[in-house]
DNA sequence: AGCACGCCGACT
DNA sequence: GTCGGCGTGCTC
């Protein structure tokens, strides 16, 4: 009887594809295993076990597995139940899912490699220019990749090209495995064997006599290594004796020192340095709530203000279940913006802490990814929403915080899964726990603890029982009237900043990037310069001086005079936090400021170094925008104003009111932290705004109950589902034909709860034109009956030859 | 996705 | 006439 194994490839399939096994396979084939397959007519793909079986296929004969690649699994049963949740619910295919999964090099794939082939001769003569400048760069580099022939020539189309010398004899084409991961080996130095006792090495010393630097070296070597205990390199050798390397290398190469390699981890673990934790009466009790309520429920929101402490109680429920030997995943939107947290838990936990970062390079994610599957290292690991995928074995509970976050939300590429969602399926599948943490949770979390599926606990004191900040609205329409503004600063505002100047106090601006960014504008014409690829205004950057596009970083310099009438009355529209940042500099001289933002937070520490120059008080006034709304400790902070709230209001989207009720939250939670209560100043032009109002007297309940009420009236979740089709062409005519018929064809079955086509704010992007179509699907029709119908229209709408150009991205719960 | 096959316009 | 462009279809 033959074995067959369906196999996951990583490309964007929606099926499995079968192979046979060989005879000497059978015996160690496992569900999970990587292992290489062909695929097509050359290439060979990493693939991953989903099933064994006995079944050849009707239609087709089974190409056998290439190798297996592993003795254990890569990839647990749990991790295929959620690839098959994922794919699923969030419609994409399983290729796409495993390429999100695994750390690149568990994933190589065969790449064409050109190389030259021995018998010939050297005869040029045969060859055509092209052939001769490809002849040329293999005598430089030995190795040439397809890519690379293409760059050399300059040209598209490079196989027929390559066939040629093929046929020629001139060269051979290959198929190479690519990306292996390769463990980091460091290589240290002992003495040899030979000079192990002490009258060898009296001998060995006077031979060297004559070699100064040589028996200086030697006996430095004695001296280091009676000192440090630890394992030396070259570098620490030369240095410490203060010879150069090849003196050392000649005592290698003598055969007086020899060289041995040493496996040793990428990632570094932090030694615990904490102490245990006390937590306050409130925090104490909150703990046992929560663990009350997880005891009931799989899930259960935490909500507490900003400041209250939460970290605490964090470390205090990992640690109980680490105790029961479970692994913890504790989930954080954006890795860069957490550090502070990495380090609270890293100096308590110490090494039992794996971090798993998006900037890890592809063998430490490899290292890490072993690490966890084996539980060789680390029970607690911290991460972005990636970190769901890797290969727990006893998960016991998952933490995510700040569960609002919509960058929980992967909008591209596939798969497009919200990171919370997909914890609590997770968990379901180990039985395990969520605790969902926020300020500022979501309607949708909220209305799960109104219907009794998540647990809740609430926590309204700040730790230390500071007081909450004092929030006032400033109404700059009413202070352009009476010409109280300056610039676009209140009179409110400005004497606010100068008496917590004067206290010695700090302050932060916020304003917010969104709809905000600088534009050129001609003051004659009303032109602005144009992305050529997308249809956006560029936007002013002053610290290059030039103008940029934010979809496809095209970019030109400044212009002087305008490109559309030649008038040199041009001039910046909208303000930025650099104009924010340019005003304050000339209303208060005096005062250190800094900026924080998507253009100054750019280098790999640029983000630390401004946190620490606040927090050690080197900067009196911070500008920034979304960024420093995340969890850091402000202690100095008087003052928070933000410049205008209306940009957060007046954004179409049905979340636009939540989101702006939770921004506004959070930025005000920076306020007046340790001793006295801190002022919070929000301009704004609508200030009889429901929201702004609720901000003020942080009412999440009233916000809740308005906001519930207008999603049921308006059907949006989370009583509707809402699915998003977006169709991408570079055909103008093609996009707008194609997404009638698509729309009118999901009429047919969706009827009125189909929106659009329409086209997105932005309509082209990289000359590709967007047009989305929205499907809602009410709470008695059944989702995956639905997705089934949808899924059934798109295939037959792929399936329309002159529709073919057009890309089809489907977005289940777009945020 | 990536690659081969096959059909059409701009050059020798 | 061919070469190289791009649209179409398939991958176990």
């Amino acid at each position: 009887m033959q074995t067959f194994v369906d196999i996951i490839v990583p490309l964007p399939l929606n099926n499995l594809f079968t192979y046979l096994l060989e005879e000497e396979h059978i015996s160690k084939i496992q569900v999970g295993q990587r292992v290489a397959v062909p695929f097509g007519k050359t290439k060979v793909y990493t693939g991953i076990v989903a099933r064994i079986h006995n079944q050849p296929p009707l239609h087709y004969e089974a190409k056998y597995v290439e190798q297996i690649l592993e003795e254990y699994p890569s990839v647990t049963e749990h991790q295929l139940k959620l690839w098959k949740w994922i794919s699923d619910y969030y419609m994409c295919s399983f290729g796409d899912v495993l390429k999100a999964s695994l750390p690149s090099p568990l994933l190589m794939e065969s790449e064409s490699i050109l190389i030259l082939e021995d018998s010939f001769d050297g005869e040029t003569d045969i060859l055509n220019d092209e052939e001769y400048l490809i002849f040329e760069a293999l005598q430089q580099k030995s190795v040439l990749k397809i890519q690379e022939v293409i760059d050399i020539l300059d040209k598209k189309t490079v196989l027929p090209v390559v066939h040629r010398m093929v046929d020629k004899g001139v060269v051979q084409l290959q198929q190479e495995l690519q990306q292996k991961y390769s463990p980091k080996l460091v290589k240290y130095l002992r003495l040899a064997e030979a000079y192990a006792n002490e009258s060898k090495l009296t001998e060995l010393l006077e031979d060297l006599d004559r070699a100064e630097k040589q028996k200086q070296c030697v006996m430095r070597f004695f001296q280091l290594k009676a000192s440090t205990k630890k394992p030396i390199t070259t570098k620490q050798l030369s240095e410490y004796a203060s010879v150069s390397s090849p003196v050392v290398r000649t005592l290698i190469d003598k055969g007086i020192i020899e060289e041995y390699s040493v496996r040793e981890d990428r990632i570094s673990y932090v030694e615990a340095t904490q102490a245990e934790i006390v937590l306050s009466e409130i925090q104490q009790q909150a703990l046992q709530e929560i663990q009350n309520e997880l005891a009931d429920k799989p899930t259960c929101l935490l909500q507490g203000v900003t400041s209250s402490g939460k970290t605490e109680i964090y470390i205090k429920l990992i640690q109980s279940y680490i105790e029961k030997g479970k692994q913890v995943l504790f989930l954080i939107p954006e890795i860069a913006l957490t550090t502070q947290l990495i380090k609270r838990l890293q100096r308590y936990f110490g090494e039992e802490v794996i971090v798993y970062h998006s900037k890890y390079s592809p063998n430490e994610r490899v290292e890490a990814y072993r690490n966890i599957r084996y539980q060789e290292k680390g029970k607690v690991i911290v991460g972005a929403r990636s970190a769901l995928f890797l290969p727990f074995t006893d998960l016991g509970l998952v933490i995510v915080d700040e569960s609002h976050e919509t960058s929980y939300k992967q909008n591209d590429p596939a798969p497009r899964y919200h990171g919370r969602d997909t914890a609590i399926v997770l968990t379901h599948l180990f039985g395990a726990k969520t605790l969902l943490g926020s300020a500022t949770p979501s309607i949708e979390s909220l209305e799960n603890v109104k219907n009794g599926k998540y647990g809740y606990v609430k926590i309204n004191k700040r730790y230390g029982n500071v007081q909450p900040p004092k929030i006032e609205l400033v109404d700059i329409k009413d202070k352009q009237f009476r010409k109280r503004m300056k610039g676009h600063f209140s009179d409110t505002l400005i004497e606010s900043i100068r008496d917590n100047l004067a206290e010695g106090k700090q302050i932060i601006l916020f304003q917010n990037r969104r709809g905000y960014s600088p534009i050129l504008e001609c003051n004659s014409c009303g032109h602005s310069p144009q992305c050529p690829n997308c249809d956006v205004s560029l936007t002013y950057h002053k610290h290059n001086n030039s103008l940029r596009c934010h979809y496809c970083s095209y970019q030109i310099a400044m212009q002087v005079k305008c490109l559309a009438c030649g008038s040199s009355e041009v001039s910046t529209k909208g303000f930025g936090t650099e104009q924010i940042e340019t005003e304050v500099k000339e209303l208060f001289p005096e005062a250190k400021v800094n900026r924080m933002d998507f253009d100054t937070t750019r280098g790999k520490y640029a983000y630390e170094n401004i946190i620490a120059s606040f927090e050690n008080q080197e900067v009196d006034i911070l500008i920034g925008t979304q960024m420093i709304t995340k969890g850091i400790d402000f202690r100095n902070v008087g003052l928070v104003g933000v410049m205008n709230a209306d940009g957060l209001l007046n954004f179409p989207d049905f979340r636009s009111h939540e989101k702006c009720f939770q921004m506004l939250v959070q930025v005000a939670g920076r306020a007046g932290r340790t001793d006295e209560q801190g002022l919070v100043l929000i301009q704004t032009y609508q200030p009889e705004h429901r929201i702004l109002q609720q901000v003020t007297t942080n009412d999440i309940k009233t916000m809740f109950k308005e906001q519930l009420y207008d999603r049921k009236s308006y059907l949006y979740p989370p009583f509707y589902k809402i699915i998003k089709i977006t169709l991408k062409s570079k055909d103008f005519n093609k996009i707008n034909e194609s997404s009638e018929w698509l729309a009118t064809y999901l009429r047919q079955s969706f009827g009125q709860q189909v929106l659009g086509p329409e086209f997105p704010a932005v309509a082209r992007i990289r000359n590709q034109y967007h047009k989305n179509i929205q499907v809602k699907i009410a709470p008695k029709q059944s989702i995956n009956k639905s997705k089934e119908v949808i899924r059934k229209i798109i295939s037959s709408f792929e399936a329309i030859g002159a529709y073919r150009s057009v890309r089809v991205i489907i977005n289940v719960d777009p945020q």
